[in-house]
DNA sequence: TTTTCTATCAGCAAC
DNA sequence: TGATAGAAAA
């Protein structure tokens, strides 16, 4: 019983399934069925016997990952023991768990996360003795990735830098850690210095393919062609109308990198959309047709649709919320549309307070994705840095970040004593602490305390290397540190807050047994989870009671999605586009209006855009002005309704006549 | 010397 | 709203 490919897909999609010897670039517009065509080529690929060792599929997220995983499965009804499907960070990270070694780190090194960066940053900042002025930590982090990632090179501008970054360096090394760039350049460096990994991996991997190429970066861009180009087959699929991660390093010059680099390529575009009426496509279609230096495309799916494009004006944020709940409640009750069908999209986390307001208020239930996840939290994040100094004592960011929390009398003064002892003798933090003790020179209570500590993490270190259930290694250390007493005694004001805190760390350990206990899993060890929550996503935790609930989230968040209503707050000028991203590059306005038209491309059947007239951003009313893409919409196809107030319908006109001079259409 | 309290400042997107 | 730095209290 095969698949009948001619029959299941529409001929552009067959021939980008069929093609599967030699580089292959997909064109994949929105919604035209892209992950379809990905599931149906690896199916496809099984289907010539080419063996499932043989191919390596990457993505941007876990969650993506996992989905194309599961539908290869579905479709094919084969075990798939052998087919690697990942992200580009957890490949690399794999590769590093297993050749590290070679650069000279160990395989129990530690994944730094932009925070943890940054508190590494702010020491490096001060040991090379940097302006103040000058050490704004994110533009000193931010330029350090993309110097990294190759985005940018070192100039008169970010000179400055320079030491910092050689110290920072310095320190990851001695840390045995790697922020996530380097789970990229890492084995980049692995590959070109160790021609016989790099050799392994190409016999393997005979066949490639990379989902979202948009969003690669140049050194991703990098790493796939070390990978690829021996054999060749290499496939890329992508949307450079879709490209909203500029910042994280996305360069979408990649296409002609690999137009260039592989000359004899093919390429099939896939327009038709299977997800929007007509209405909404035409939007967007002209919307993106004002960016230049595009892969010309339109979108069609000939879907009628009655007007589908809601623009209000709401004299605040609050009015606003208003106005989503209420029409959320009508389209549920009035057209039967499944809350979980329905997608509120905002530039800016911060523009999602208010609308939670209104949801509570109104008794709509929601789903929030992004913001903080849950391994964010400080109290999962203290636990985690816990485990990272049991597996890896030399990580001083996380050992910094436990050594007095709970408290244990190690203040600031003892912290630059040990500091300063540590960078004499070119030692870490711990063993700093283990030297000392042993040189027997401390104040008794100060020995003391140390003694505590490294006691408390060597007693850990033997339990883990024992293999015992680290899920009950995570309760005991909790309750051992008496982290509940710590709890209570920071919201003495508030005793719910300290329970809640404390049930989402019971939470934690119940999340670590679930994945011990996974059959799935070959290998369960803690390093390997460590590995594991440092690259995941946020939306992975929670998608079974996704059902019944709207889903309120960044537009960024929403790449890939698609909902039958969406919402679209703040469209004004200065959330989208941005200020802070105009500020940084002219140029940012196109990446501005990409994301717009993936907001828009997100719905199937509505679309509901609302602009105030009036907000208050960081405490002061402002006033705000439409955003200029508004203008960029065909008039007919937009219908102006006046927001649930007392506002009247020539005010509305008035708001858009005035937005219309302003812009001058 | 450490902890707690108070004032001040800054807030785009996230693997 | 939350994080952080400096001052007062323990």
């Amino acid at each position: 019983m095969g698949i009948d490919y001619r029959a299941e897909l529409n001929s552009a999609q067959y021939e980008a399934v069929t093609t599967i010897d030699g580089p292959l670039l997909i064109i994949a517009g929105a919604g035209s069925g892209k992950t379809r065509v990905i599931t149906y080529r690896i199916a496809y690929m099984l289907d010539s016997h080419i063996p499932q060792k043989a191919i390596l599929a990457l993505t941007f997220t876990n969650k993506a990952a996992r989905e194309m995983w599961e539908r290869v499965r579905t479709l094919t009804g084969k075990k798939l023991t052998n087919l690697t499907v990942g992200t580009f960070h957890s490949f690399g990270a794999q590769i590093l768990r297993e050749h590290i070694h070679l650069l000279g780190y160990r395989p129990t090194f530690s994944i730094y996360d932009t925070q943890d960066q940054k508190a590494l940053l702010k020491q490096c900042i001060q040991e090379v003795g940097l302006n103040p002025d000058l050490a704004n930590i994110s533009t000193i982090r931010n330029t350090i990735s993309a110097i990294k990632t190759g985005r940018a090179v070192w100039n008169a501008e970010n000179e400055v830098y320079r030491a910092v970054y050689e110290e920072y360096h310095a320190h990851l090394r001695a840390y045995h850690a790697v922020d996530f760039d380097d789970l990229i350049v890492l084995p980049i460096r692995l590959f070109e210095t160790h021609p016989e990994v790099i050799a392994s991996y190409r016999e393997r991997f005979r066949y490639i393919l990379i989902d979202e190429f948009q969003d690669t970066s140049i050194l991703q861009y990098h790493f796939i062609k070390l990978l690829a180009e021996e054999h060749r087959n290499l496939c890329v699929v992508g949307d450079d109308d879709q490209s909203i991660y500029s910042w994280r390093g996305a360069n979408y010059e990649n296409f002609a990198l690999f137009e260039r680099d592989f000359p004899e390529r093919k390429e099939v575009k896939l327009e038709q959309n299977y997800r929007s009426v007509q209405t909404i496509l035409e939007a967007a279609n002209q919307l993106i047709s004002h960016n230049t230096n595009r892969k010309e495309k339109r979108l069609w799916s000939g879907r009628p649709g009655k007007t589908a494009i809601y623009l209000t004006f709401p004299s605040d944020e609050r009015e606003e919320s208003e106005y989503i709940a209420e029409t959320i409640r009508t389209v549920v009750l009035k057209e039967r549309i499944p809350y979980h069908e329905i997608g509120v999209l905002v530039r800016t986390n911060s523009l999602m307070t208010p609308i939670e307001d209104a949801f509570l208020r109104h008794n709509i239930p929601y789903k929030l994705s992004g913001g903080t996840s849950f391994f964010e939290r400080k109290e999962i994040k203290d636990i985690i840095a816990y485990l990272r100094v049991i597996l890896n004592p030399d990580d001083d960011v996380s050992l910094l970040r436990i050594i007095n929390t709970p408290r244990r009398g190690i203040g600031r003064q003892t912290l630059h004593m040990l500091g300063e002892y540590a960078t004499e003798h070119e030692l870490s933090i711990y063993s700093a602490l283990t030297s000392l003790l042993y040189a027997q020179g401390l104040p008794p209570q100060v020995a003391r305390t140390f003694d505590e500590f490294v006691s408390l993490i060597e007693e850990f270190g033997e339990r883990i290397s024992r293999r015992t259930s680290i899920a009950e290694t995570v309760r005991d250390l909790v309750d051992r540190i008496d982290y509940f007493e710590y709890l209570m005694q920071e919201h003495r004001d508030n005793e719910k807050v300290a329970r809640y805190r404390y049930q989402n760390l019971m939470l934690f350990a119940d999340l670590i047994e679930r994945w011990e206990n996974d059959p799935d899993n070959l290998n369960p060890n803690l390093g390997a989870y460590l590995t594991r929550i440092s690259l995941i996503t946020k939306d992975e935790l929670d998608e079974e009671d996704t059902k019944g609930k709207v889903n309120l989230m960044t537009i960024h968040a929403a790449k890939g999605l698609e909902f039958a209503h969406v919402f679209l707050a703040g469209v004004e000028d200065g959330i989208i586009p941005h200020a802070r991203a105009l500020e940084e590059s002219e140029a940012n306005m196109e990446e501005e209006r990409r994301l717009f038209y993936v907001a828009i491309t997100r719905a199937r059947e509505a679309l509901y855009l609302t602009s105030c007239r009036q907000r208050r951003v960081m405490r002061e009313d402002q006033e705000q002005t439409p955003s200029p893409f508004l203008e960029e919409l065909p008039d007919h196809l937009i219908e102006t309704k006046a927001p649930p107030s007392d506002l009247t319908e020539e005010d509305v006109e008035d708001i858009f006549a005035r937005m219309k001079s302003r812009f001058g259409s």
